[in-house]
Parts: structure tokens; C-alpha cells; sequence
DNA sequence: GTCTATAGCCCGATAGAC
DNA sequence: GTCTATCGGGCTATAGAC
């Protein structure tokens, strides 16, 4: 792996952990074994390791975006695999939402992307389950599925820094993922056919378990 | 006013516009037109202005959470002061939670509280729930109340950053608060009386508009 | 209580040898 | 591409005069 590349993922990594402001270039260099001249010559500034971080993010994203509930398996199984996209994706690049207020301005490309992809994120959670309601799995009025999809964007994308502050340890097997899966849950579980709630359930201790089950979509080639 | 209580309101305010960690013991003094060596007379680090902030955290939050349904108004009024609270509670100490990653720990006080004052929220706004539904302004199952707070309060919660991510201004009159607060309506609406949905909205419009109609519960002193 | 002056540290970033 | 050495600046915090 080329040192650029190194540098860019153990930023990452180190950024979600410890916070963008707390990770200085010294302790980053020291991480990665290399003099703090040669990440300088690699990255003429720290913001631009951040605007290196922010491009795999935005094409990370379309990555996740570009998934569809494939006609072949059934919904269920689809939607599972879109829940560990979603929150592989915002845990992998936590630190750049949670983070925000301290490194001022998103890097241009997450500034102009942030609206559009947020609102395409609830598109995207409509069409799966319009696929739910298609399969007769799920009983929901079309003029509140627009609704059901944005609260459950919310709840998915802000859950682990609620469940964090409530004491949940994050990462795999903590309960902070699970609990926001779950949480996200109680929005439609009550509609949904007890048959597959049950088995939205088991999925969704498997991803917090981090046990994978399903193919990491994301981030793959990363960790 | 003292010039120890003015450190304590001025770096809130900062804290909460430019960040924790972007506002320095120097530009506080310069905002305060005091030295940089009396503010370290007041307070002997940084932590310690946190700490003080933390402890008035506490007492306003102690403050809203022993708000109740008031028998001689209607809920729909009661409920909508209420969430005026909430936002201006959650407004007026944003940074406490939106730089936790920048400061490290919480204050003790703050780290202890949390959980309680969560859990205490959620039964605190089910209980205002409860009493629309006995008000037969609201029709919801029993077992699923305690979903609803919960899943409102996360909605109010970290509504002010989704909608800032995704464009809104902040502040009174921007957009941001208002589209916190309908977007936790939608989670209720369909089941309450179009009467009591149309005054919620009102009232909504209102605190988003930074009318404060309703009389600031919080924080009153200190603005 | 408030001020001036300054210590001591860590940070991001540069210069230049290899 | 990688290293060592170093600079300028901002930060938290202290010392001591008034």
C-alpha cells in the first residue's frame, strides 16, 4: 500500500477515534512509523488530508446510493444489506460529520453534496419499502411513506451519537449500532407482517454483532 | 453584573457560535474588553469555565424537566411551551454535545446526569402525550407511547443539526427550528385532531419565528 | 480585582540533506 | 520519497505590579 493511501486511512481511523482537532500530524506520523517531513511532503496541509478523506467519502457514498432492492433475493434480505451500508457509512466516516464545528467548513465537494446526497439517502430508504409495501409486508399509506423515510434517515444517521451519550459503548458488538437499528425499527414494526419483523430483528443482531453477514458493501478495500 | 458570571455567559455564547475549541482564552477576554490574565484569575483553566457552564446546564435542565401539563390550560398550549424549552434549552448549550469530541469527557456533573435526564425527558414528554390523548385530541395505542417520546426526542434533539447539514440557517427566524419541530410533528400528526394539529402549528411557527409567545422558561436571566 | 509581561508547550508548516 | 532540523505562531497558564 503506497504511503499516500496509508496516510489517508490512518488519518481516518484516528480522526473518528480520537477527533479531527486531537490528532495532530506528529501522533499521525508516529502511527504510521514515518517522519512528520514526509507526510508534509505528501500533504502540503492538514486540510488536505481532510479533502482526501472527503473524495473517497463522496464516492463511498454514491457506492451505498447506487444500491437497489434487487428483484432476485427477496426484500428483507435486501434491506438488511442497505442498513449495513448505511451505518458502515456513517461509522466510517463519523469524524467528519461529529467533527464539523471544529475543523469550520466541509471540504467544497461534502458542502455541495451533503443536501443532495441526504435527500437521495431518503429516496433511496422509500423505494425499499415501497418494496416492502409491493410484497405486502409492510401496511403503510403511500402519502406518509415520504415521512417514514426522512425520520428513519434521521434516526439511522444521528442513533450512535445518541446511544453513545446514553453509555452504549459504539463499534462491533457494542450496542450503540444495534440500538439505533432497533430504534429505527419502532417506527414501522407495528405495520410490518410479524413474520418479517422477526426476521429484521435477527438481521439486525447480526450487524451489530459486526458479524458481516452480508458482505460489507463499503469500505471494503479500506480496512 | 458580575464579571464572573458575564465569563461564564460570553463563553457559552462563543462556544456555542465558533466552537469549543476555536475560541481561546484571549478572544474571550477581547469580547469581554478584560484581560487575559483576569479571566485566568476567575477561572485557573479552561476546564473550569466548562465545569461552571456544565453546572447552570444541570439547573436549567432541572428547571424544564419539572415542567408538567398544566390542568387549567389546555394541553396544546402546555405542550407547545414545552418544546419552546426544549429548543432553547438545546439551542443554548448546543456545544456542550456538538464538541464532546473536541473537549474529551464531560464535566461530571453532565457525565452522571445524562442518561437520567434523557430517560427523564422521554417519560416527561410522554406524559404531556398522555394527556392529549385523555384531552381526546390524540389517538395512539398505549404500548406504543413510550416509542413516540423517544423517538421525538432524538427528532428534537438532533433536528437543529440535520437541518443545518442540509442548508437551513440557524438561530431564531432561520429555518432550522421550525423544521425540527414539524418534522417531530410528523410522527403524531396523522392521528391528532386537525384542530389541535392546526393550532400545534401555530404555535410552531411561532417559536420558529423566535416570537417566544409563550414566555422563555430557560436561560431568561442570562439573555 | 484587574492589569502587563512572559513562560512553556504544541501545532502546522518549511528548508534542505540524502 | 524520506529524513532531520527548525521556524513562527497561537494556546493555556503563571508571576507579579498596581
Amino acid at each position: 500500500m503506497k504511503t499516500r493511501d496509508r496516510i489517508v486511512l490512518e488519518a481516518r481511523l484516528l480522526y473518528n477515534k480520537h477527533g479531527y482537532g486531537n490528532v495532530s500530524s506528529a501522533t499521525l506520523a508516529e502511527h504510521l512509523d514515518i517522519a512528520e517531513g514526509n507526510l508534509w511532503y505528501h500533504f502540503k496541509t492538514k486540510r488536505a488530508i481532510l479533502a482526501a478523506i472527503s473524495k473517497q467519502f463522496a464516492l463511498d457514498i454514491e457506492k451505498r446510493l447506487s444500491l437497489l432492492p434487487n428483484e432476485k433475493v427477496d426484500i428483507v434480505v435486501d434491506y438488511a444489506a442497505l442498513l449495513q451500508a448505511i451505518v458502515d457509512e456513517f461509522q466510517e466516516y463519523r469524524f467528519l460529520y461529529r467533527d464539523q464545528a471544529d475543523y469550520g467548513e466541509h471540504d467544497e465537494i461534502v458542502r455541495r453534496g451533503v443536501r443532495g446526497w441526504t435527500e437521495r439517502t431518503h429516496r433511496q430508504l422509500q423505494a425499499y419499502m415501497k418494496e416492502f409495501i409491493e410484497a405486502e409486508l409492510l401496511d403503510w399509506p403511500e402519502e406518509r411513506l415520504a415521512d417514514l423515510a426522512i425520520n428513519a434517515t434521521i434516526i439511522l444517521r444521528y442513533g450512535l451519537e445518541y446511544f453513545r451519550e446514553m453509555g452504549d459503548p459504539i463499534g462491533a458488538g457494542g450496542g450503540a449500532i444495534r440500538n439505533s437499528l432497533l430504534r429505527h425499527l419502532t417506527l414501522f414494526e407495528y405495520r410490518l407482517m410479524p413474520e418479517a419483523a422477526i426476521r429484521l430483528r435477527r438481521f439486525i443482531e447480526r450487524i451489530g454483532n459486526g458479524e458481516e453477514v452480508l458482505g460489507k458493501t463499503l469500505g471494503k478495500d479500506l480496512d
